[in-house]
DNA sequence: CGAATTTGACCTGCGC
DNA sequence: GCGCAGGTCAAATTCG
């Protein structure tokens, strides 16, 4: 039976065969044409997403640029209060005091806080001679220099601070010649200043310990492996890297997994950078000069071989630390976030450990500080294996 | 091809 | 003085 509907099917399929020997005649024009214009849809189709992709990671990168910027006033805010209160209790203080107050070290982002205006300054003046990019920024971000600058306009103290010591390995950087750091070293030693010698020679150092998966830790330096070592007790290589951002910087460090657990990364900085720092660095350059210069500073720890003393005290202002707890009366203030810290002096090598593992402060050990028991908790993390971010981190 | 990394040799300090 | 371990050097190798 051939229904209507029959007879369409067969007319249908009579279409497609006429379309069929018409598609034999221009049928790869037409394929193409029909590729073009759907590649071209989805191609401007793609564009469009790009573009309104593009807007929002514009619009986004505003807004924490925006974010930053509120947080570094906020920042400056806070450090000039903080500044100016000193400056007021201090003022009252005798002038044998003030003796002390020359070596009040604050290495908040490597900003000096005893004198912002001033230290701003001078790190102009600085900068302008080394001619980095920092000039940009405005801001001191070179700490090492810029301490550097305070103690060369100062005269010689009985009691040296301990950046006074850390100067002078940078001293070297001086010399009209430029030799590397063991060369630096054996020139010092020649010239002799026995009883100075082992401060000198014995570079403190400073251990960061951190749960980082990356091979190394960034901290916004950059750096050249030399060598490579197992140590041991530890199946872990330990690797040894030179900052590579002067030729002239002295500063090396020891990257070494923790053979008990191997996402924890240990590394150990030592010397002083020579030279303007980006801000990410000068971040980790800040709290580790300044723990150094908190171990130098307290001649007692130094004396004690191998006894380590825990430190922590908790201040109001968020992951600020406020270390006024040893015999001299200078206070040393850096941001140390939600992290313990101990010192020990060997035989070798003094040393401070910033241990950034702990992820609560209740499971920080106190071997020595039992006055100052943390009751409180930090907002902030050092954010290490960031490539961009500043690495203090506010939530 | 230059820069960075690897790796074995060498140096130095320290304990015995 | 000797051996060990940590640290550095520098030639060889790899990488971009």
């Amino acid at each position: 039976m051939e229904t209507a509907s029959g007879k369409s099917v067969h007319g249908s399929v009579a279409f497609d065969n006429e379309k069929k020997m018409s598609l034999d005649g221009g049928e790869e024009a037409v394929l193409v044409e029909l590729n073009k214009d759907n590649l071209l849809g989805r191609a401007k189709a793609k564009i469009t997403e790009a573009r309104e992709q593009n807007l929002r990671l514009k619009q986004l990168l505003s807004q924490l640029e925006k974010d930053y910027q509120s947080l570094q006033k906020h920042f400056y805010e806070i450090f000039e209060q903080e500044q100016e209160s000193k400056t007021l209790s201090r003022k009252t203080e005798t002038a044998s005091e003030d003796s002390d107050q020359q070596e009040l070290l604050c290495l908040c982002l490597g900003r000096s806080s005893s004198e912002p205006n001033n230290i701003r300054k001078k790190s102009n003046i600085l900068v302008n001679g080394v001619g980095d990019d920092m000039k940009t920024n405005g801001s001191s971000l070179s700490l090492g220099v810029d301490c550097k600058i305070e103690t060369a306009s100062k005269p010689t103290t009985k009691n040296p601070s301990s950046e006074d010591i850390v100067e002078d390995n940078k001293g070297a950087k001086l010399t009209p010649e430029i030799l590397p750091p063991s060369k630096i070293l054996k020139t010092k030693e020649v010239q002799g200043d026995e009883v100075s010698r082992d401060t000198q020679t014995k570079k403190p150092r400073v251990s960061v310990k951190a749960r980082v998966q990356t091979p190394m830790m960034n901290d916004g330096c950059q750096w050249r492996k030399y060598g490579q070592k197992i140590a041991k007790g530890n199946p872990c290589p330990r690797a040894y890297y030179r900052c590579t951002v002067s030729p002239t910087c002295p500063v090396r460090k020891q990257v070494q997994r923790c053979s008990e657990d191997l996402t924890i990364l240990i590394t150990t900085y030592e010397g002083t950078h020579n030279h303007p720092l980006s801000l990410s660095a000068t971040a980790m350059a800040s709290t580790t000069s300044a723990a150094v210069s908190m171990l130098q500073s307290c001649p007692s720890t130094s004396s004690r071989q191998g006894q380590v003393t825990s430190v922590f005290s908790p201040s109001p202002i968020g992951g600020l630390l406020n270390f006024s707890h040893f015999q001299d009366t200078s206070q040393h203030q850096f941001y140390l976030p939600n992290s313990s810290m101990s010192t020990s002096a060997s035989t070798s090598h003094p040393a401070v450990t910033l241990d950034f593992t702990a992820p609560t402060i209740n499971t920080i050990h106190f071997d020595n500080c039992s006055n100052t028991t943390p009751p409180g908790h930090f907002s902030t993390y050092l954010n290490f294996s960031s490539p961009y971010s500043p690495s203090l981190e506010h939530n």
